[in-house]
DNA sequence: CGTTCAGTTGACCATGATCAAGAGTGGTGG
DNA sequence: CCACCACTCTTGATCATGGTCAACTGAACG
């Protein structure tokens, strides 16, 4: 089926992660949605948790899809030492370098089970030439990812144990409230405390004291891989938060209940 | 004219630094090699050290290159904590996203007196419609840069201060030389030791010391702002370097001393 | 039920920060 | 021409953040 296939008009499921994402920063057209839902709507390759979706080294062929769970881009330093360069949830997309790079120098690693669609350039070219709109997005995709990049070298670089983990905290609750992924105060947070350890060049046995301190300070609350937040301006006045460089148009300025969201231009 | 075939034929005038710099990536042909070096011709603006050529929260309007001196990018954390992210050298371009994102989320500095020229955007997309290869090269530019955010993060997360410091001597000494920017073992290195500290999450003190050490070791000469490095092995394994994410393809493959660089395609 | 993995806690240690003072250098104005 | 100032580099003493090592708990799962 092509990608140029045109959706329905009738107001249709909710979009899915795909199609949010991009929406962040576009008023996408019913007609690119329609290429990106049917691009999310295709069987998927399933990756058990702790394994690979690919490795350092490796020449990527297609461009992934994230559809369901959490995975990790990774480096490691041959003696065994990891660094977590940065978390993949629903809605983001991988290898947009297939065009360019010709070997990757990370590996990426799924957290939980998960679901990837793999798309590959013949489609991912038909799709932009029939609405280069999608090229932008993808642009911004491609930007905001390394602007994040950016945030976490000051995570490392500047901030406190303390601050390291409540920013990381803070960073992906927006990011899954970007997509659809939380329920009021709450967020699912799979991670086990040496991810985090290793996202934020602190140890496992560091993180455990460190959220030990934000559970005491009523910052957070942790149990059975459930995250909530119960004032998530508090947690980011302790992390020094400042939610500009992941570039969310539409929830930075949206209250936090649900409701319509205005979609500047 | 295909891409495949490389420019020249009479050894024309040496490329300028944009030119090299995306030459790393493709053997851009005669014509985009010309449109190149025409934006490197043009009268570029001049920056006193230690002033910015662009502050956080503003929105560019047009890209930046960089024709002369160093410069760096940072963020600042409201306290006066300072992150640098990278430095930026000749051939470096910069606010590639001004198409994309209205506000930048970091400032740049001039670290020595620098050199820009500016580009808008109707220039570039011109000289992208002409030669549709500059835009994969830009591509490649930006992909890059991503990935030598991802290897900031690996330094300031898993690293030893000694093997920081390392690291970004090596990078530089590679990013350098690879716009033909050095002379044997030599290059120039106008960072002073808190930057380097600002760019490897140290204090300026213990670069200071950290420096000590690797002169001690016979890893690095530096002095007056100049750095040498008599054997690079040595100090890539001080540092733990590798140097594929640098995604430099003819040089990392090309003996050290100057001869004619056999381009892989 | 035993095994494995994540979380927790304590004791001790080391890397790198902080604070402070002094030396070297270059630029500027009297 | 010299005095002064600002900036960078250097060094020492002390401190604290976070690492290491080790043991134990509890839950999940075959």
């Amino acid at each position: 089926m092509s990608p140029l296939h045109h959706g329905d008009g009738a107001l249709a499921p909710p979009p899915g992660p795909l199609a949010m994402r991009l929406g962040e920063y576009i008023a996408l057209s019913d007609g690119a949605l329609a290429v990106l839902e049917a691009f999310s709507a295709r069987p998927s390759r399933k990756i058990v948790e702790k394994h690979d979706l690919i490795r350092q080294g490796e020449t990527p062929h297609v461009v992934y899809l994230m559809k369901r769970g959490w995975a990790c881009r990774y480096k490691l330093l041959g003696d065994g030492r990891r660094q977590i360069v940065d978390f993949l949830i629903p809605g983001d997309l991988c290898e947009l370098n297939i065009y360019i790079l010709s070997q990757i120098d990370y590996s990426i690693g799924a957290i939980t089970p998960i679901e990837v669609v793999e798309i590959d350039r013949e489609d991912f070219e038909a799709a932009i030439e029939a609405w280069p709109e999608i090229l932008k997005a993808l642009w911004w995709h491609e930007l905001v990812n390394k602007s994040c990049h950016r945030e976490w070298i000051v995570n490392l670089g500047v901030r406190t144990a303390t601050e390291r983990v409540a920013h990381l905290l803070c960073e992906m609750f927006l990011r899954l409230e970007s997509i659809g992924a939380t329920t009021g105060y709450s967020c699912e947070l799979p991670l086990i405390q040496s991810d985090i350890g290793d996202a934020c060049g602190l140890t496992s046995v560091h993180i455990n004291r460190t959220l030990q301190r934000l559970r005491q300070a009523g910052l957070i609350i942790l149990r059975n891989r459930m995250l909530t937040i119960p004032d998530i301006d508090a947690l980011k006045a302790a992390a020094v938060f400042n939610p500009d460089y992941l570039h969310l148009r539409r929830l930075t300025r949206r209250p936090r209940a649900k409701g319509p969201a205005e979609l500047p231009v």
